[in-house]
DNA sequence: CTGAAAGCGCTTACAG
DNA sequence: CTGAAAGCGCTTACAG
């Protein structure tokens, strides 16, 4: 099969043109004449032309492709992320290249390696959950190839960072549950040792205490992982107390769910009796009877502001600002789980 | 900043060796002395020289990257291929650049145009759902670039498939509510100008007809696009009917659920009243309340195999195959919605 | 075991 | 408006 690539030089060649100008034509350049340029798209769609980008890239030192390296690419949150970033890379030329580290630190510094070798111009990433070091960034600093950290992030390390204020939604989402009446609210923590979820324990307890109620240790559930297994657990937890809570902020909606489907299952109405908010409006949110109030935190966006970010650090080389962390506003979203008071549908 | 990087050539110059020697040392080759690997592997690390890969590319004319374009990243099915895809190429030291489709297929032919000119090596693609021709993936076979079709795959159109047995898995879905003891089954079928769809409905007509049970065209719905609301429709048209359904197969794991939903609301218990059987083991399936039948489509495997197969075909240059079909097993899961002999838990 | 030389397919500063 | 020339950073067939 004859499956070598037609060249400028060989349209140079038809055309008894020379290859400066056959690129000049392809590629847009102002100083070419009409005709020349009419003349030369003609012979490269007849010969089916079509530029080799990889040695352009090589010859301007320009990839126009970006790296990404998530956890997991199926989870659900990440998925959105990524599709916020192609999307936005996309309408900008740039492509997209993803890596998973599989939640492992040596992946993950193996896989900065390929990135800078394949010399993307800038990269996005959610690190690993055992990555405690950051030492295998600092290179791409030196190359001046940008890095925008998403969802966890590098604590006491300068950078750029995409996140949401998990403080705040926390504490809109607790203080939702006292205004519905709640006076015993629990919460199922995610890991401690990771920050997000130290923020929104936190901005749960504020709440607790801007009106008056008391923390109760018993009532603060830490989980590893937050899944939906760890979330049944707690949820029994909770009714083994002497006294069971009348509302529930979770880290996630996980637990949220597999909690209420626990608390169904002891003949506890939701949200009458207990009153329940999750955390990252997954899709599960809508279906599940009652449907869960939760916090919607706009992966999708947070994925299109990362690589827009991204690309405008590309573009402005020699800007002047070094890092940028930018938070991205989040809505508490309002559905039956939570609702004890039918008129108070806005407060 | 010095963002210059380190060349074969400086670390040469640093050496008094020659660029060839170096790069042999680099990349391995046997004929190098060990002394010398161990001299030249020292000074690439002091000087932190590391391999241009695009340059390398360009020069093998191997990019080692694939392309995938699927109609949505954030739908699982797909995140769930990509991260099967993913998964082998990392092994295989290929790296993975994804694009979305969004269902155009103007914006698919705009990709394929792109990964020509990026150089991939293969291609892995599941078809907008507007696609009719396929003339855009010709220059591909010209080019000896083998692409993979997973999922929506070309009708009429020699071509690597990689696919489960729709029709065969709807017989099992249909025969297993048979054996629970449904009689009068009905189905919620996807879009018939789509392949995938028009067989599972053939495999749920062939099991009653082999059984022996009437086919009721009332009780056959088609959907445009299997959505959770379509599903709470044809849910409501069922009970709507003479006589109701005692068992329910969907083409899809949503349409299900919703189901499910609305049956539980008009106080109709499922599996006693009806049985359902979903398809794609989402896993939503395994929360909502009862846990849903479905069959296991093995999305992740899916996207092993296609990465294998590609591979593969980028491997093998001059083999005689030319196309190739795999058909992966799937699974039937049984779950709470289906069970109604709870003694016949295998069948 | 090591080196000199050519070249992959573009782009661009320089010249006219 | 067009062209000649150099070169991006590697790899590899050829030679010794």
């Amino acid at each position: 099969m004859g499956n070598s690539r037609v060249t400028l030089k060989d349209l140079a060649k038809e055309l008894n043109l020379s290859p400066s100008t056959i690129s000049r034509a392809i590629s847009g350049h102002p100083a070419i004449s009409d005709a020349t340029r009419k003349l030369v798209q003609q012979k490269a769609d007849e010969l089916g032309f079509t530029p080799n980008s990889i040695a352009s890239s090589f010859r301007k030192k320009k990839t126009q492709s970006i790296g990404i390296i998530v956890p997991k690419i199926d989870i659900h949150f990440h998925s959105l992320v990524i599709s916020g970033i192609e999307e936005y890379a996309y309408s900008k030329g740039y492509n997209v290249t993803i890596f998973q580290s599989k939640d492992s630190f040596e992946r993950e510094k193996e896989i900065t390696r390929i990135l800078q070798n394949r010399m993307v111009e800038g990269i996005i990433i959610c690190l690993s959950n055992e990555t405690k070091s950051y030492a295998h960034f600092k290179k791409f600093t030196k190359l001046g190839v940008p890095v925008i950290f998403y969802d966890r992030v590098p604590t006491n390390f300068n950078a750029n960072k995409i996140v949401i204020n998990d403080y705040e939604s926390a504490f809109k989402a607790t203080e939702h549950l006292i205004q519905q009446g709640c006076s015993r609210i629990a919460h199922i923590a995610g890991n401690q040792s990771t920050h997000i979820f130290k923020d929104r324990l936190e901005g749960y307890k504020t709440a607790l205490k801007k009106h008056k109620l008391p923390i109760d240790p018993s009532l603060i559930l830490e989980t590893k992982n937050l899944t939906y297994e760890e979330g049944a657990e707690c949820a029994k937890k909770m009714l083994a107390l002497p006294e069971s809570p009348d509302g529930l902020f979770c880290s996630n909606d996980y637990t949220a769910i597999s909690a209420i489907q626990v608390f169904q299952k002891a003949h506890i109405k939701v949200p009458e009796q207990i009153a329940v908010v999750g955390f990252s409006n997954y899709p599960i949110s809508r279906v599940i009877e009652p449907n869960l109030t939760t916090i919607n935190d706009r992966a999708f966006q947070m994925g299109q502001a990362a690589a827009s970010l991204l690309i405008r650090q590309i573009d402005d080389t020699d800007s002047f600002v070094e890092f940028e962390t930018i938070t991205l506003k989040t809505d508490l979203v309002v559905r039956a789980s939570s609702m004890r008071k039918a008129s108070d549908t806005k407060l």
